[in-house]
RNA sequence: GGAGAGAUGGCCGAGUGGUCGAAGGCGCCUUCCUGCUAAGAAGGUAUACGGGUGACUGUAUCGAGGGUUCGAAUCCCUCUCUCUCCGCCA
């Protein structure tokens, strides 16, 4: 959520950054800064009301200690239309401060200048390729047909005592995605994150605190009868550790990182593109979770990028780097890197890992601040990033890595997987 | 699930319907003092939103929301959460 003030003092810089992201109702910032003009003259008609009223109270107080019963009712007399008066008005601030809400919460983060225009993915910036693609066996199958084949991954299973997009992963299967969680976890420790372990349904509170509600609801699965949300990343959980928090200054950057099942309802999606671990309703995931002084954040956003190419490049999986265009970015980020692997059978890149800053437009609902040792609290820049996501990265290392004698774990992985070939 | 108790500032904790944005303690910050691993003294120390170039100032906030009252941390109602005991259970 955008800071309000911010609006009204960069009407011009707002608009003009709304239109990279192809915002399609601009006319909401005018709407916005209109309720806000309103909202601030109210609440100072009802401010001075409220304080005539405050003092007559006081004053009658005062009368009373000294026993002037007389000219207590004279004051008396006065104040019924001072109530009146400031529960009209107090009800209209309140509305008025309602509907301000409800539009701001439409308005998305603004992109930060290196963010290139663009409508769908493919006017997203490639920043840089990394490794080679590997050439393939003859013969060579889709991670789907491997995973059958060496049976590692049963999806028929899942779908029987869950539904399509929860496969059950078998034997060495399962152990590789033990090995991977335990590998990533122990990287990000090795970069100073602290390992948590966050709830993985969340309340409503947590849903806005980082964007995902209002608006995304059909997006989460939704548990009813106690109202709580099964968590699509670990990013909700742990960033809303800090939700109407002070943190100190110096305690910048504040580094977490966990391991959770993500859950997705991924309406709408079909087709060949989501077949096998393309595309699941439940995965594994290592998350990233930064809290950041303004001046670093984005300096902090370079580092956390790194740390993903490495494990990428620890894992000998060739990956490129994309500057997301404003029309592929989400809602709240200001700039977003996605880190997509080459999955040589399918002969497709895919995305692995988004790495975003959202500047304040988190820590603004999250009510999230810094303050130093003067001054007033302010925002943090909160930040994360993947590292990693299970499935594809497995389709891609059985892709990619698959020989007439099986398919190879990468030097990195072995002492997590404790065996070097899947056969 | 049943019964009871409770929710006050960074923490602990007091609070009679007006003198309470809230005693006291701890912690923290600044200054002073004392030459010694420490102690003492003074002052300061919540947040949000307004108004003012600024010093400053108004309003709101004692779990949340309503109500009673000229006036509510204090009285009433609803909700949420926590704790204790019982039940169930990994």
């Amino acid at each position: 959520m955008l800071q309000v003030a911010y609006i009204r003092e960069n009407r011009a810089q707002v608009l003009e950054r709304l239109a990279v992201k192809n915002f399609k109702y601009p006319e909401l910032v005018d709407e916005i800064i209109k309720l806000d003009e309103d909202r601030r003259q109210t609440q100072s008609k009802l401010d001075a009301i409220s304080a005539e009223a405050n003092a007559a109270a006081k004053q009658i107080g005062d009368l009373m200690r000294q026993g002037k019963k007389e000219e207590v009712e004279a004051i008396k007399a006065n104040t019924g239309s001072l109530k009146e008066q400031i529960k009209t008005l107090s009800d209209q601030f309140n509305e008025l401060e309602q509907q301000l809400q409800q539009q701001l919460v439409q308005l998305p983060n603004l992109p930060h200048l290196s963010v290139p225009k663009g409508t769908s993915a493919d006017d997203n910036e490639i920043v840089l390729e990394h490794g080679i693609k590997p050439n393939l066996i003859a013969n060579a199958l889709p991670h789907w047909e491997l995973a059958a084949k060496y049976d590692l991954i049963d999806f028929e299973l899942g779908n029987k005592i869950a539904g399509a997009g929860f496969p059950v992963y078998k034997g060495k299967g399962a152990k590789l995605q033990r090995a991977l969680i335990n590998f990533f976890l122990d990287r990000a420790e090795a970069a100073d994150y602290r390992e948590v372990q966050p709830p993985i349904v969340v309340n409503e509170a947590s849903g806005f605190g980082t964007g995902q509600l209002p608006d995304k609801e059909g997006q989460m699965y939704h548990i009813g009868m106690d109202n709580l949300y099964l968590i699509p990343t670990a990013e909700v959980p742990i960033t809303n550790l800090y939700r109407d928090v002070i943190v100190k200054e110096e305690e910048l950057p504040i580094k977490n990182c966990g391991y959770t099942p993500c859950f997705r309802r991924e309406a709408g999606s079909y087709g060949a593109h989501v077949r096998g671990l393309n595309r699941l309703h439940q995965f594994d995931k290592v998350e990233l979770v930064q809290l950041a002084h303004p001046d670093q954040s984005y300096q902090i956003l370079d580092e956390m990028n790194t740390h993903v190419q490495s494990l990428l490049q620890a894992l000998e999986l060739p990956y490129r780097v994309l500057r997301l265009c404003g029309g592929d970015m989400s809602f709240t980020a200001s700039l977003t890197f996605d880190m997509e692997v080459w999955c040589a059978a399918q002969a497709r890149w895919l995305e692995v890992s988004s790495v975003s800053n959202f500047e304040t437009f988190q820590s603004n609902r999250l009510k999230l601040r810094f303050k130093g040792k003067e001054g007033k609290p302010q925002l943090v820049h909160t930040l994360n990033g993947s590292a990693l996501a299970l499935p594809r990265i497995v389709a891609s290392l059985l892709e990619n890595n698959q020989t007439e004698n099986g398919i190879r774990i990468p030097k990195a992985l072995v002492p997590y997987t404790k065996f070097e070939w899947i056969n």
